[in-house]
DNA sequence: GCCCGCCGTCGAAGCGCTTCGACGAACCGG
DNA sequence: CCGGTTCGTCGAAGCGCTTCGACGGCGGGC
């Protein structure tokens, strides 16, 4: 009973098929079928089958285009990724990929735009209606596009905190507890003296927020627990000269915390060479940890989690009222065999 | 003499700037806009440059929805990226970079795509109008999306050669030539005796072209060369227990192809530590080197120029009739202090 | 048994752009 | 000086969808 006059004049020029053929071959009227996929108007179940069934029958996929134009929404998420050399590339792609992901799950599309065009691109993606919000990485404590985004009038949120957060949405993790967080665990064991081996110095130049914000929880934390603590940019080139400088300058050193994923693998190997295998001195990491790398005690980067939270976030924003705010991801300290008790000559 | 009723009626119930707006603005009609954007009719001079100082006195973005339902053009490129644990994501990340870098340069954005979806990602972007083409990076030999790229009716480029290449358009570095160049600037040292280090074995045992074919291209060199050869998969976990191994098992080994980014360092460490530094034993790099590597004897892996190819093929296809191809890039050996003639006890 | 309200569906009016055909004006050669 | 081109511009008709208002039909309350 339905297939009404499903071939005698499909207009089929195109191999494409449209919503008023479905229609047509449902039986109903175009507006029905939109309903039927949009739900914003109850339908009766029978029309409800027999309208997907002659969806998926056709094969139809609506014109993102004509979509877009009619609703004022296409579905779709900008994402800006960092283009940077000193950005740890694998963790960068951990984000852009559990974005895309949890995108997919609110049934939205990812647009990629990087960090070369700037503030331009932005403004392009939102003034022509391309996207129904952004999410920004690797966010600068005084980063040049947030007064873009303030003044753009489209849904955001940033991963990474700036340091004026008025109206915006941010999710991080708390990179300032989890660097105390390790402080706490080494004073805990009995550690007097330890080191902190931070990302490259230029990054700390530029300013990103959450190295600054790691020193300082260390910083802090360390003070509190009146630990000898000293810091030290690092880059995988200097791991082995900072290692060997470690070794003939901190004689009493026992503990180490390392924020810098490609610097780990030769800091431990140097190390090691100087016969300071973990946990004859203690080893923090801290960070998105490679596979390779042996078990350490560590803070993990919880970058699936951060990238679904912050398209969470979007989502909420883009269809509902604002609710500017920022989420910190408590981090989680996972013990392995890379820590334990200080070995002293008490 | 412009600004005819600019601000008598505006319709401006929204901060958007409609194309209406721009054509009552310049005193012209919206179709005289469009041709003076998209150059499809000659437009005179004073016009023209009427309806440029309208479009960016009233900030005009012609709306991507509206455009691609009209025109049937998205100007979007979707880019489907790799997933995988074995895949060095350093080399995933400048491909696609420069694949957003070159689409730019063409009037086009890149929607991102992961493996995840699959073949139903494909199906999607396509059936829905969403992109005028798709670029695929990380092809296998036998690559399941080959088939669905065919059935599609949308112009793609792939990254990286499949077995079957009937209707296809590949861009790749010659990676068999590479491999052979490599054998040959050692053997024309006078290295008779030498090892490649390739992959992953999980790389090889999914068939991924380059890595095949990079083989395939030292095996064939080291025998017409009538030279020693051995090959061996590596990950950077293994990487000292391989070179332990080579050290034991052969002594008279003099040259190292190494076809694997991660496992670089580690493996000179190792060898470093045998007492084994290039040019002691001479050591030839294949692929995308980080920074930090010393300068060695190598074949880069040309990305950026990759990715512009593929674009560019990608816009021929999308406008113009097709012409499949497989376009081949020459590899470039590039000598540094790595290499040198072998120290041999003659 | 009647009226009201709700549910399910339809028709039509756009969304903002491109593009096709048409049409004056200017210009050429005969 | 006139017919035929060419050039520059305009108007209108969609592109394929969403959404608003309208409208039958049916059930429930009185």
């Amino acid at each position: 009973m339905r297939n009404i006059s499903s071939n005698r004049f499909d207009n089929e020029r195109d191999g494409t098929v449209r919503i008023s053929d479905v229609a047509r071959h449902a039986g109903v009227s175009p507006s029905t079928v939109s309903y039927v996929l949009s739900g914003k108007r109850s339908i009766s179940d029978t029309t409800r089958r027999r309208v997907l069934d002659s969806i998926d029958a056709l094969g139809y996929r609506p014109h993102a285009g004509a979509r877009s134009l009619a609703s004022r929404r296409s579905n779709v998420l900008a994402l800006v990724v960092p283009l940077r050399e000193d950005v740890h590339v694998p963790v960068a792609m951990r984000f852009a990929v559990s974005v895309v992901t949890a995108a997919r799950a609110h049934d939205h599309d990812v647009l990629l735009l990087t960090q070369g065009e700037g503030p331009a691109g932005l403004h392009r993606v939102a003034g022509s209606a391309m996207v129904d919000g952004v999410i920004v990485m690797d966010v600068e404590t005084e980063d040049a596009r947030v007064p873009v985004l303030r003044s753009l009038d489209l849904p955001s949120v940033l991963i990474g905190v700036p340091a004026d957060t008025e109206a915006l949405t941010c999710v991080d993790l708390d990179f300032a507890a989890a660097g105390a967080a390790c402080v706490h665990h080494l004073a805990d064991l009995g550690h007097r003296d330890i080191a902190f081996v931070g990302q490259p110095a230029s990054v700390y130049e530029r300013r990103t927020g959450f190295a600054e914000r790691t020193l300082a929880g260390f910083e802090a934390a360390a003070r509190e627990r009146g630990v000898r603590a000293t810091s030290h940019p690092c880059d995988p080139a200097a791991a082995r000269t900072l290692a060997a400088e470690l070794v003939r300058d901190r004689p009493d050193l026992t503990g180490l915390i390392v924020h810098n994923e490609p610097s780990l693998a030769p800091l431990l190997d140097a190390l090691a060479d100087h016969g300071r295998t973990p946990p004859e001195t203690s080893v923090v990491a801290l960070g998105s940890l490679p596979p390779g790398v042996a078990e350490l005690t560590r803070v993990e980067l919880p970058a699936e989690e951060l990238g679904a939270r912050a398209v969470a976030l979007l989502m909420d924003r883009i269809d509902g009222p604002e609710h500017p705010e920022v989420t910190l991801l408590e981090p989680r300290i996972i013990l392995a065999e890379s820590t334990a008790p200080p070995v002293r000559p008490d």
